[in-house]
DNA sequence: AATGAATGAGGGTTCATTCAT
DNA sequence: TATGAATGAACCCTCATTCAT
């Protein structure tokens, strides 16, 4: 069996103690609270996690791990840096939209915690921003991305508006729906915010002739870059 | 006189609690620790702030309104909503470079309490944010941003890039300059990361039949945004 | 069989919490600590003791009981009050020199110890003191030990001597060998420090006049203690 | 003024810690219960003495500081090794007859608390143990003791008996008197428990006829040791 | 205005002990 | 009989805050 009552039990621990956490500050919150919302005593909290710290720091963990998992099983189909990096970029806003309480913990209180940097669960979180990092740098080496572009600016900016995007909604309730944001984001990344007199998101209507046929042959676009 | 005695010494208050507000947590700090640092009696930091977080909240507000002020000079003379953009940027990472303790307490500490949102520090902050925002805007009027972008998804990519550099700055010493990153930050958002197979340097080969012959009225090119 | 598998696992058990108890104190010591030591479950522990503390009390009842035995063979053959003294003290402190951790428990956490004193074991301890009180009564009925002494001193001289040394021993390793402090004790508690200007060797030079017979009757010798 | 408020308070707290310690154990005994004692808050307690265990050392500390000091008055006007080492037992006996929870509490906790000899009162205590150590010797430099007896026996005889009553008195009730015991410790300690066929306590009662009258010169006794 | 002194309130953590299996 | 699992009950200690001087 997968979950023995152990398992069980300490499961029910830290979906109470997330939702908790993810309400009041770590300080703010007692295992006084948490065990009760868990109807256990608070030494049974002790029994599974050795200290507060630790209870809040196994939160994340879990949920990290099967978010990677998961996420491991659909990268492989996907081709192209363009592509990966986008499919990365959802993910980290569906998983912080459809996990409100993860989202906010991580965001509000473990992300600036240097004690949590040295946790197995942040390891887990760096391990997705180097595969983003991996492929920007596909990207680039595939040619899809600039050469002279800083890749870790480049995370940067992905991670931080994802970020920025996901504190705000916490703190102000906007924006309502972060997985909406996953094409913007990945426009404006890749595009660029700048109008463009001759710009990139031209599009060419060819009147063709009735009797010309377009064929696949006839179209063989080439890259030059700069 | 600007500074009497009084102001003095609540200035050098506010500076003793600043460095150590800005390397150990709220929590961690005491009124005992910053009243010895300041060399001043616990009872007498309460005869300046009437709590421990009244005190935290009263280090950004002089520190920010003074950026601001500063900021406030220069803006007139810059014209075009790029430069403006541009100048904000600068001005916070030169901000948050040159004031590390500061930065350290708004990106690890500020940023994420709910109770800073209701803020006259914060106010002044976002007073900023607004400025950015108007110059977005500006910009999407004059036609030199997209005008189907979403300003305020625009103005997150720069805040949170700038944040996350922060952060990171912060927290694992690296990058160590972050004004060096004005530049990069700007080309990256105005122009994007990606090439333009169909950009600039784009060129489509057309193998047209013999007999069709291309004329200007076929090619009609428009602007699509998605 | 006098030690079956219940015997064996509940002297396992004695023997581990006695390494335990005198290496820490008591309450520093946990039942935990006692029960993975001894690779039996904690719960296993209070199905042969009822409390800790009985725990504790029962370790010394088995080596205080043996000791008693082997030490009641011997008694039998010696005679004279001060052969006798002389083997309990003796016994004593070869009993505590070979067993250290014993010695340490009993010294430093027992003696002191007021519901020690209600114990089974504590009675055995007693009856041993018992006998040396017995033996130096005799001593004194016998006339080899003086009549106007106190027994009781006299015992407890002996006692306090032993313990004192026992637990410099234990708290200072000093000093090295309890083993070897039997005669000087025995030399100085019947002889004293002090030397004897008037001592055994004294002359008396009587110079009598010449018409003074000195008759038997003249000379009547008694003991006058102090 | 030698005690101002702050000493009071301090003195008033460590009275009272006295009390229940000497009653309980320093485990048993809670802080609530001292403060409750002192009528002070637990807080205030810990405003004089950072730890339970600390409040505790500090007990003995002033105590002994003022035995010592008391006895250090005494001293210098005492000559011969014998009237020296009598007046520290006298001192010992003394001080914890008249001091009953104190010598409660270093007999029965702290002589046996290894962590008691790291302190400051443990120190000041083997000051004066120090001090019977010199006495000890000086008598055998002056030939007034046995010249090859170990003085480290001697004091552990002279302390260990003393400790040995003490604790007695505390755990039995007996002897009630402390004090009464100076005496007959010194007779056994000196002069030992044997009974000297040609020994030295003996006395010769000589019935001289009535016309002899006993002259100096008659009587000149020679010191001719073994 | 400045502070020495006092404290109320609170929470994390530890274990001996129990009990159902 | 053995034990895994659970917990009740305690307590030390910290500090922000107050107030009389």
């Amino acid at each position: 069996m997968a979950t023995d009552a152990k398992t069980t039990r300490r499961n029910n621990i830290l979906e109470k103690a997330l939702a908790i956490f993810a309400k009041k500050t770590f300080q703010e919150t007692t295992i006084a609270e948490i065990s009760k919302a868990a109807r256990v005593s608070e030494a049974t909290v002790y029994e599974y996690f050795k200290t507060k710290e630790e209870l809040l720091f196994a939160i994340p963990e879990k949920i990290t791990r099967e978010a990677i998992e998961e996420f491991e099983k659909v990268l492989p189909y996907l081709t192209g840096a363009e592509s990966r990096v986008r499919a990365i970029v959802q993910a980290y806003l569906t998983l912080y939209h459809n996990n409100p309480e993860y989202s906010s913990l991580v965001m509000l209180q473990l992300k600036t915690n240097r004690r949590f940097l040295q946790t197995r669960a942040y390891k887990l979180i760096q391990s997705i921003a180097g595969r983003l990092l991996d492929c920007i740098n596909d990207g680039i080496t595939e040619g899809v991305f600039k050469k002279n572009t800083d890749p870790y600016l480049i995370r940067a900016m992905l991670l931080g508006t994802i970020e920025h995007l996901c504190i705000r909604w916490h703190l102000f309730g906007r924006p309502s729906n972060l997985a909406d944001y996953v094409d913007p984001i990945m426009d404006l990344t890749f595009n660029g915010m700048r109008t463009r007199p001759a710009g990139k998101n031209l599009s060419i209507h060819l009147h063709l002739p009735r009797d010309v046929t377009l064929t696949h042959e006839m179209l063989s676009p080439e890259d030059n870059h700069s």
